[in-house]
RNA sequence: GCCCCCAUCGUCUAGAGGCCUAGGACAUUCGGUUUUCAUCCGAACAACAGGGAUUCGAAUUCCCUUGGGGGUACCA
């Protein structure tokens, strides 16, 4: 596709560092990062951290943290064409820091009232109030009604020279229809009209405001192609005004799906806790690829691919025009069986890195068991595993003893009793090999036709009795690592916990 | 209120006028395998929001309605 003015295509993210890393923000910097590698272009990272009031250097950090534990990585942005030497602001690790381009903004913003496409304006704060509940009270729409246009240059002097506060407003000009193809919705239109009036761009405190700032790092950064979430669409009508009086070459547009919660509202830290952090992901043994493959998935399906699909992957047939335009409704079930999938492709020494991070137990270095029994443990529930979270609770019965609770006695019952007696037994009769599996197997299949049993009611007791659980790998698996002390310290015990309840 | 965006199974999506009695995946349910569990395999369930218009023909184009969402700051 013919791009647009850009020499090359360049993306960008631009996070604000009031919060954690939020999962929309990771979502919208993959779909750049596809974008660009698709057009083999460019993908940028610029800190907003321009509010001084909610900004906060942990939370740039956990940002940063995020990043690379996605394995989500920026280009450096060289010397910008437009701009006169280097990019203000650009550090050694390739952020480009917004707050530190604060005398680059403040140069722009004279120079357009130089030209007389933005002015001063001195109303207060009370007269802007007072204006608002006068239309409020005409059943008018609330907006600036544009009074300082008509400011005279010497009473605009006159009113600087005394020290008056003011703003720095653009003007819109008369009326007129703001158009841009959206990379993903197609043509947009916005009236200036409704935008509430003429926008400020530069507060009384000398700062510009997010909408200008933008424009100018993105102008600098020469980013080609800006993709960010559909809340930004207002935002990205008053951007053009800015652009148009700046007279720099306006990039595209596109902009991508929320992300919503089953109440189908967007999926906000305040109103959806943890699950809108990154941390969390992590923190809970979630695999970045998975993640990321979920995070592509919910609005992007590979032609090639499907479903799985790495970054790399899902950029090779990437098209952003086939990106979804509705909103995608958080679904951890998904994310699950992404998880699950990229777990169960591990190979044996990434999932014991793994495993050991989440584990109490320390499986490396452990006295139970060496290290080849560890591994037959670890692969033996690695298919049944959401998240490395949840090891422990399948693997602890290997490691520690258990008091069986009243919920998993109940799964013995009477019958039960009788085949646990059975199997005690037929192991102290020595007939069983406790180095062989199948004659373990072998031995219980004997139980069950002597007993006349089969099933759940021939192995659940047995299991519950040496794990304390109604799931797990094969039995005879389970009695071959435990050994056969343990096996029948762990029946007697059993039993005995049954006869209490009884 | 005003402006803008969106609308296919419960969820994510395929579908760019006839290939659609609408395909896939997740979830759910039921079978088979495993004398248990997990895995695996098979199957079932289940959707074009409503109404008009255009057309020989519409999930696909247009309009309206309805519903949902976003925005509406000297926040980012």
């Amino acid at each position: 596709m013919p791009l647009n003015a850009f020499p090359k295509v360049r993306t960008r993210i631009a996070p604000s560092p009031t919060g954690n890393l939020h999962l929309g923000t990771v979502r919208t910097a993959l779909y750049n990062v596809l974008f660009a590698k698709k057009h083999q272009g460019e993908f940028f990272f610029r800190l907003e951290d321009t509010d001084r009031q909610r900004s906060e250097e942990q939370f740039t950090q956990e940002i940063l943290e995020g990043f690379k534990w996605l394995n989500i990585s920026w280009d450096t942005p060289e010397v910008p064409l437009h701009a006169p030497e280097t990019l203000v602001g650009l550090g050694e690790d390739g952020i480009v820091r917004q707050s530190l381009r604060e005398a680059v903004h403040s140069s722009y913003i004279e120079r357009l009232i130089n030209e007389g496409k933005a002015y001063r304006c001195f109303a207060t704060v009370e007269e802007l109030d007072a204006m608002r509940e006068a239309q409020k009270a005409r059943k008018e729409i609330e907006k600036y009604d544009n009074r300082s246009r008509a400011l005279s240059k010497d009473d605009s002097e006159k009113l600087l020279s005394e020290g008056k506060p003011y703003v720095v407003r653009l003007n819109l000009g008369a009326d007129h229809v703001i158009t841009w193809l959206d990379l993903i919705r197609g043509e947009v239109s916005i009236n200036t009209k409704d935008l509430g009036g003429d926008p400020v761009i530069q507060k009384s405190t000398g700062q510009v405001l997010y909408n200008f700032a933008v424009v100018i790092d993105d102008y600098e950064m020469q980013i080609s192609h800006i993709l960010r979430g559909e809340d930004h669409i207002s935002n990205t009508a008053k951007q053009i005004a800015i652009y148009e009086a700046l007279n720099f070459p306006i990039p595209a547009f596109g902009h991508l799906p929320l992300i919503f919660t089953k109440d189908k509202q967007k999926l906000s830290k305040r109103k959806h806790g943890d699950i809108a952090s990154v941390n969390t992901y992590k923190t809970q043994g979630y695999l970045a690829k998975a993640l990321v493959n979920y995070l592509l998935g919910t609005s992007y399906n590979s032609a090639k691919y499907g479903e799985i699909f790495t970054i790399t992957e899902g950029a090779e047939d990437f098209q952003i025009t086939s990106v979804s335009k509705s909103p995608a409704i958080y679904d951890i079930q998904k994310l699950n069986w992404y998880n699950r999938d990229y777990i169960s492709k591990l190979n044996y020494q990434e999932i014991l890195t793994y495993v050991s991070r989440f584990s109490k137990f320390d499986l490396e270095n452990n006295s139970l068991f060496n290290s080849s029994q560890i591994q037959l443990i670890v692969e033996s529930i690695q298919e049944s595993l959401d998240k490395f979270e949840q090891i422990d609770e399948h693997i602890n019965y290997f490691f520690e003893d258990f008091k069986l609770d009243d919920s998993t006695l109940i799964t013995i019952a009477e019958e039960g009793k009788e085949v646990i007696h059975e199997f005690i037994s037929l192991i102290e009769s020595g007939s069983l090999d406790f180095a062989d599996q199948n004659s373990i197997k072998n031995g219980i299949n004997s139980i069950g036709e002597k007993l006349n049993l089969k099933g759940k009611k021939l192995f659940f007791p047995i299991r519950v009795a040496i794990s304390a659980k109604t799931s797990g790998p094969e039995l005879g698996f389970i009695a071959v690592l435990l050994g056969k002390e343990k096996i029948v310290e762990r029946l007697n015990s059993a039993l005995l916990e049954t006869s209490h309840r009884n």
